[in-house]
DNA sequence: CCTACCGATCGGTAGG
DNA sequence: CCTACCGATCGGTAGG
């Protein structure tokens, strides 16, 4: 379902096809309209004709990339996934204090969700009406699973509040992170790193100071 | 534009029709339907013969009720918006310290959230592709202005952190709000009331312990 | 035999 | 609240 092969797929899991080392330019400008187009429009809103008109082609040009509308989803989802199981995955993720492998994969979630700002945001938007959105959810939650217990080993170490259950705290914390999506633009007056610190002040010690 | 008026409309700006007192039952019920279809397949995608067969009628029945397609989501966005500006609305916000004015306004609007899910859920997936959503835009954004003034002034009290701009601060807190529309379900292990407290204990202390 | 497309149209379904 | 439709547009594919 997920490894479904079309011609001349070799590279990893977002699918990209680079000939001989260089990018494939043209399915990565397609991915980048289709992607902008669908958080502006939403997925089933957007037609394949609207994407072939932003980039000055015709529709037919488009299924020369991609078998079907869903594989451009797919590839969007799945690039936004890897970068959040990357971070998960880094070392730093894995060992020491609990509470700093918590606020090392609150920064590296941060970082992934401005580096690959349109990528997330169009998977914060999924909500399993296909296959293609319900194998992104699957992947989702799994990550959510991981941070989850992150916080409840935290909480076990006495680091992190344990009035409230640990899953809630875990989804608060998440809810802050991806509202990101709604407001950040790289083009904006805060950095990426000073986003990344300003969630962490206000989610780990919160914004009263009385 | 808002102010559109179409037949028998004598209501408030939500738009019902409670003919001699009764409450309009079917349109109750229609735009119940309608709202958990939007926010299920999303608004563009759910065709009107959908809601016609899930409500056990025909395509037609429906356009008895209301002019238009987003009439329907006129109605429940309304809903959602008067509900967050009855919050701002009420006394206990408009007197006293900020910092004790921007707890009430945040417990008012996770009461508002969880009394009126749906409606709420579907206001925070609204995108501005329409006049409907422009106009529910234009709303959603002055009641943020009026938090992100509650904050700036709860700043200025240092009560609040001003380490972090207050409309960031503002955004991140509304963000930790509004991302309970995501796992909240009136008929889950938490109440309300609980939700309310895991809100402002989190976000106004933080999580950490240490 | 390959790639990167084109103009035209298929069977169905959208909102009204 | 129904049957019977409309102008248009949907995702996807034909031959060249």
């Amino acid at each position: 379902m997920v490894g479904k092969v079309y011609p001349a797929v070799r590279s990893p899991s977002h699918g990209l096809t680079p000939r001989r080392g260089r990018p494939g330019h043209s399915l990565e400008s397609l991915l980048a309209v289709a992607v902008h187009a669908f958080i502006e429009r939403g997925y089933e809103a957007t037609s394949m004709d609207e994407l072939a008109s932003r980039l000055g082609v015709t529709k037919s040009a488009i299924y020369h990339h991609v078998p079907r509308k869903d594989e451009l989803l797919r590839l969007a989802l799945d690039r936004a996934l890897d970068g959040l199981f990357a971070v998960v995955a880094e070392p730093a993720a894995g060992s020491g204090p609990a509470i700093d492998r918590l606020e090392h994969v609150v920064r590296g979630s941060v970082r992934v969700l401005t580096d690959e700002l349109p990528f997330v945001t169009l998977l914060l938007r999924v909500r399993g009406n296909s296959t293609v959105e319900l194998a992104a959810l699957r992947r989702r939650r799994e990550f959510d699973r991981v941070v989850t217990d992150l916080v409840r080993a935290a909480a076990a170490e006495g680091s992190v509040r344990d009035d409230v259950p640990a899953g809630v705290v875990a989804r608060l914390l998440f809810g802050t992170v991806n509202s990101l999506t709604e407001w950040y633009r790289p083009d904006g007056r805060l950095s990426a790193d000073a986003v990344a610190d300003a969630v962490l002040a206000t989610a780990f010690s919160g914004l009263r100071t009385t």
